[in-house]
DNA sequence: CTTCATAGTCGTACTTAGTACGAATCAGGA
DNA sequence: TCCTGATTCGTACTAAGTACGACTATGAAG
């Protein structure tokens, strides 16, 4: 074993990737450093060795999540490379819950970070949308994917019927007097067969790139 | 002074009053118990009197967000009474920038958010929408409410040039070669005179109105 | 093969949190 | 006055983030 040692070296990607890993099965409320280094079995002092603090650790977490993004395609009308970018997104934000809040506010973007906003700014721009439209493109979708990402990861594995059973003990605990519309809106819908929170997201997408291409196809 | 003691008695209300202006000030970072004891003028232990841990704290601080919001208009169209609710939510969210992950994410609502649920749902069902175009509204809707308060609360208070002068210093340290897309985007759009994030807010908005009003009207 | 500089790892300890437990205080009624 | 229940808080335990400096192993130099 020339360059290999017996218990391969720690480093930066490997921290980042059992901190992903910790991240998504624990949450960032649990997420800690002495919990980090317990699972990649080392010390907790060793993993400053390798970054700052914990903000840069995050930092660094949210850099990988935007690399896991699908880029735009550029042979694709941006309608459609939009739309498989925005898919792909609210796909890796299921697999890592904890990650819209972090991706809003992060101040120092990595260089997944900027390539990612870099490519879909192109792709709109390459659609003829204006410097304004292309902003406010951007605006609504992202607002909607973090959004949309935020609420289904409140939701308990939006899969199942497990939000059938939820939705039933709290309709159980609810006045139906005294809020009828929620009453209705779980008995009827929440907690029929076949419902899916997930639904809303397509359908939502679909509804702001419509509005976004009439928008962009009118006259100033 | 007959019930009106030298020192006003402590009481769930002010230490949520308290909870919030904390918060709105430091962040939820930033907010522990021993703070807010400390704002309050009462040791850290007197808080679990009144609440059984911080989550409930918490989940005051939440209900007494959502008692912020406007509730829709009965009397009007339901695209404009959604409308009014959804521009007020916005004026409440930028008052208290921590809240939308914890509104997204709590288990155990409050009766004002109950309260603010039945009543939204009640509008958007009086205006002839399904229950299925209910969801997706409702879903949509709130997505992009907490979504855009997310990135809104990232900003450097969006009022003033300020946001101009961190794109300055973000895009002298940005390679024009490699993101020519945001160099384009952070030159020519962010750092002109006028530019606010926020105006894509009512952009968006009504751009997703709209397409809820035509939705709802098409047939099955 | 020994020696040593260096990269990598961690033991110890200080500070700040949440909060359990039970003692101290205070107001009003008997 | 004395008791009782409602409040308030002092003390202390546990878990975090992380500064500081010591320890170890590895490969290069002699």
């Amino acid at each position: 074993m020339p360059t290999t040692m017996k218990r391969s070296r720690l480093n930066s990607d490997r921290i980042v990737e059992g901190a992903l890993l910790l991240a998504d099965d624990v949450g960032m409320g649990a997420f800690t450093i002495r919990r980090l280094a317990s699972a990649l079995r080392v010390g907790p002092m060793t993993i400053y060795y390798y970054f700052p603090n914990k903000e840069a650790i995050i930092d660094a977490m949210v850099d990988a999540v935007y690399a896991q993004l699908a880029l735009p395609p550029t042979d694709k009308e941006w309608t459609h490379a939009i739309r498989l970018r925005c898919v792909s997104t609210r796909e890796v934000l299921k697999r890592h819950p904890w990650a819209p809040p972090y991706m809003a506010s992060r101040t120092s973007p990595g260089p997944a970070t900027l390539q990612h906003h870099d490519a879909v700014l192109d792709c709109l721009r390459r659609g003829g949308l204006s410097l304004q439209m292309t902003a406010h493109a951007y605006a609504i979708l992202d607002s909607f994917l973090y959004g949309f990402a935020l609420e289904e990861a409140s939701l308990p594995a939006s899969g199942g019927e497990e939000v059938q059973e939820v939705a039933e003990e709290m309709t159980g605990a609810l006045d139906a007097k005294r809020y009828p519309r929620l009453f209705e809106f779980a008995t009827e819908h929440v907690m029929q067969p076949g419902y899916s929170f997930g639904a809303s997201f397509e359908f939502g997408l679909d509804l702001i790139i419509d509005g976004l291409k009439t928008a962009s196809q009118r006259p100033v």
